[in-house]
DNA sequence: GTTAGCACTCAGGTAATCAGAGTGCCAAAC
DNA sequence: GTTTGGCACTCTGATTACCTGAGTGCTAAC
């Protein structure tokens, strides 16, 4: 499939100005104001030459054309020229993004950010990185039999969890407990500490020393469904896309919201854009999601200190403005990027 | 306004049929199926007198009748007799409500339940109460010069923050701080403790000492900005509402959407349910919310060891079904109160 | 290759018509 | 005096017919 130059323009003019009327465009119309000087019989000529191509339809008969995802497909990957946002622009953007030090508050500011700004749905992925653990401590509560029982991560993230026991520990025993899986865990990966202490089940003898066996039962129960589950995920602005006349078809909203609640498509592409490492565009029905099939997803992965940690995007219609959304990611992705590895280290 | 015996029947029977049906109703067909025997044109009689007291109204002329908010008002209050939910039913809804240890998980699955069973959308609010202190501790994280400090509520929450120090302290003098505060301040509402920390701010002296200095400190960060938020609201099943046809009009669901996610007459409706210290059911414009103008809320808190603690509900459109909503989320509210005073205590 | 002209198509709006549902009211029946 | 049957009237919603405007495809001329 190659393009005259002329059909390019062409098809761009016709792209971008559905994208901002929202009604199928006539070959009148983009002899107007198409920027090339044609009559609108050589539009004609052009058009159905791209409708040949399939990149544009008309709805029906005497309609004009609007494009179909190849052809916004085109328009994304070799027409649109994105320019850089002013740095002026940026500055506003960065403003928005508040960090109170919380990076979970972060995503959701970064998320309303990106529905605020595009008047579309923003999405943040937080994903649950796999941690080292780092240390280990038990609290006696001055409740009975209780213990408070604070992991601290490799990356100072901080879980903790009060559980119950067989009878009242004293400090030194906590203290003791605590050092014995200091000492052993150190560094090691959250899953295999995990794994040790199941196993650390069977093998139990009475040979193993006390504190040893405080410590395991006590940790066991801190990781006991423990939050395993998968990354996590915000949403945002999803009312905006009642506004949208596109998504006219109640139906399809619902479809839309339930996705949305559901949250498990979301997360696929979300992985996947992990993966790309740069950013990806899914327009209808590419995403592979029956839900999704009149949206477009634009996400970019975003880094801190060079490695990927996450990524963050926009769901909106198929006809949406490229442009502009397409640079609120990229940017928004590289101030979260950037606030993160702020971060006290 | 009284109403006769036959009036009421009569009103009962309209408004049981209009919620299942979502039409206006006619005289004939309340003829045949209204329970009393009579014919349609006596009861276009009797409707006539009901739409002079303003408890129904046709849409035009040649309609049926359908409530109005007053219709409902009536309904709700003296019509409605709530039969108890049968134990097995009550079970069913008990095991839904899966309870982790996590109040927030609980709360979250609260909502859920109410918004599945109802098909509508169930909020449930999250008091931040007034907790008092019980226990702080200081915990030196092993990279340099930062400081976990961990403070345990009276209730047995648990708040943890990673606070960076000008020096590094050695265990002694973590230890040593921590005594201090929590002999100070064992019992003291989190409120007080705060307001001391700030005051403190002023009158530190060189005559202080050094562990109290140390302790004040670090609190003090602490307590910076730590959650004061108000109260959380938990929506869940928003998109059931994408449904209902009742609420066509696409204008007045984005309304609904902004107001669930600002959230702000949901915590003035929750509040007011919570002093009511019983069900509270808002009919139409009764909530006094533009954007729930069409809708009605039917609220109840629920109690711990006999304290109001928080208060949970359905909204949806002023056709709901009243007598399911109002048993559920009697249930729900009495099963949420339980569920949270089995919690470790 | 480009353009003007022309016949053709189709969606969407407007008006007219019609059936159905329901009401209000009056007079007769109970 | 309450209840009922009957009848004229009203209004909605569906169906149909019609018309206009926008747009196309094709052909022939430039």
């Amino acid at each position: 499939m190659v393009l005259t130059p002329r059909a390019e323009t062409l098809l761009k003019a016709l792209i971008e100005r559905y994208i901002s009327d929202g009604q199928p465009v006539g070959s009148r119309t983009l002899s107007k104001q198409g920027g090339l000087e044609l009559s609108p019989a050589t539009i004609r000529n052009v058009m159905a030459d791209l409708e040949d191509l399939g990149l544009i339809s008309s709805p029906h008969t005497s309609a004009g054309r609007i494009p179909t995802a190849l052809g916004y497909r085109v328009f994304v990957d070799t027409l649109l020229k994105v320019r850089p946002m002013d740095t002026p622009e940026m500055h506003r953007l960065a403003d928005e993004l508040a960090y109170d030090g919380n990076p979970v508050h972060l995503m959701e500011s970064a998320s309303t950010l990106l529905s605020q700004v595009t008047k579309l749905a923003g999405i943040v992925m937080i994903p649950r990185q796999e941690e080292a653990f780092r240390q280990i401590e038990f609290l006696s509560l001055s409740s009975a039999n209780r213990v408070l029982v604070i992991l601290v991560t490799a990356k100072g993230r901080v879980h903790n969890r009060v559980i119950h026991t067989d009878h009242r520990y004293s400090p030194a025993e906590l203290v003791e407990a605590a050092n014995y899986f200091n000492d052993t865990y150190s560094g090691r990966p959250l899953g295999d500490v995990k794994r040790d202490l199941l196993g650390a089940l069977q093998r139990d003898g009475d040979a193993v020393q006390r504190a040893v066996r405080n410590a395991t039962m006590m940790a066991r129960q801190m990781f006991t469904d423990e939050e395993s589950a998968g990354p996590d995920v915000v949403v945002s602005g999803e009312a905006n896309l009642l506004n949208i006349p596109d998504l006219g078809d109640i139906e399809k909203l619902r479809k839309l919201f339930d996705t949305f609640n559901a949250k498990r498509a979301l997360l696929h592409l979300l992985d996947q854009s992990m993966r790309a490492a740069s950013m990806q565009i899914f327009i209808g029905q590419e995403s592979g999601y029956q839900a999704l099939e009149e949206c477009s997803v634009v996400m970019a992965p975003y880094q801190v200190g060079g490695r990927v940690v996450g990524t963050l995007g926009v769901v909106g219609p198929t006809r949406m403005d490229y442009d502009q959304v397409i640079t609120v990611v990229d940017v928004t992705a590289r101030l979260l990027g950037g606030a993160l590895s702020t971060e006290g280290h």
